[in-house]
DNA sequence: TATTGTTATACTCTATAACTATA
DNA sequence: TATAGTTATAGAGTATAACAATA
C-alpha cells in the first residue's frame, strides 16, 4: 500500500466538502441539515416519542426541539400527544413533508451523482461499497 | 445503483469513527489532534511563518497558538524569529518532534489497517484510489 | 501605514441542569 | 417517584476584534 495521507484526514476533508454542497440545495427546500435529517428519520416509520427520534439520529433531545417546532410549523410533519399516554409526542410526516424530504433527496442525489462522476468508472461501486460497510461498522472501531 | 444513504450521512458517520479511533493513539504520544496536524505540516517542509501553517491546514491563525506553545514547551518544534524580518518565527521540527510523529503516524497507521481489513480484499485499493481522489477535489465541488 | 503574532471578546454548537406536565 | 418534553444555563470549539511589536 503506497504512501497517502491518514484514513481521518480523507474522510474529514471530503465529509466537510459534501455537507457544504449539501447546504445550498437543502436550502432550497427551506432545510437546515438536522431538518433533513429528522424527515429521513421520521420516513422510515413514525416515532412514539421525540427522545426516541433523537436518539436514533444520534442528537441531544434538547437539540431537536427547535428544529421539531420549524417543522410543524411549516406543516412537514405531525406532532400530536399519543392518547394513551399523553407525556409522549407522536411523531409522523405529513404529505406535505414526504414530498419535500424526496424532493431534498432527489437534489442531493443529483449533487452526489457530479461527484461520483469524477471517479473511475470501475472505482465507484467499490468506492460505495465500501463507504457502506465502514459506516455501518463505524460506531465500533476497529 | 441500488438505494443506499446519502454520502455525506455515511462519510460523517465513517469520519467521525476515524477520529475517535485516533484519539487514544494519539494521546499514547501525548499528542492531541490538531498537535498532529501541526507536526505533520512542519515534516513535510519548515515554514516561515504561523499564519501560513495555520492556512496549510485550514486553520485559523489564532487556534494553533496554544498548540505551538505546547509543541514548544515539550522540545518537538522550533519557534525562533526570523532575523531577517523579526515580526515572523520559523517554524520546523526538532529531531524529537520527528520521532514523535513517526510514531504516532505508525500507531494510526496500524489502526487503520484493522479497519481496512474489515473490507473485501478487492475492495480496498479502488476504497482508497476513490477517498484519495476525492478529497483532493473537496474543496472545490461542484 | 502594513504585517505578524498575541490576547480578549463574541459567537455557534452542543450538552447538562432545572422545570413543567403527565403518569 | 418516574418519565417526556421544554427551557435555562454552562461548556467546548471556533472566529472576530483589538492590541503590541516590528517593518
Amino acid at each position: 500500500m503506497r504512501d497517502r495521507p491518514d484514513l481521518a484526514a480523507m474522510t474529514e476533508t471530503l465529509s466537510r466538502a459534501l455537507v457544504e454542497a449539501e447546504r445550498p440545495v437543502l436550502a432550497e427546500h427551506g432545510l437546515t441539515m438536522w431538518a433533513y435529517v429528522v424527515l429521513l428519520a421520521l420516513g422510515d416509520r413514525p416515532l412514539r416519542t421525540q427522545a426516541a427520534l433523537a436518539e436514533s439520529i444520534g442528537a441531544d433531545k434538547t437539540r431537536i426541539i427547535a428544529v421539531l417546532d420549524g417543522l410543524q410549523g411549516r406543516g412537514l410533519i405531525d406532532r400530536v400527544p399519543d392518547p394513551g399516554d399523553r407525556r409522549a409526542r407522536l411523531l409522523s410526516l405529513t404529505p406535505e413533508g414526504r414530498r419535500v424530504r424526496d424532493a431534498a433527496r432527489r437534489g442531493i442525489r443529483a449533487m452526489e451523482e457530479r461527484v461520483l462522476a469524477r471517479l473511475a468508472e470501475e472505482d465507484r461501486e467499490p468506492f460505495l461499497r465500501a463507504l457502506r460497510t465502514l459506516s455501518a461498522l463505524a460506531p465500533g472501531f476497529p
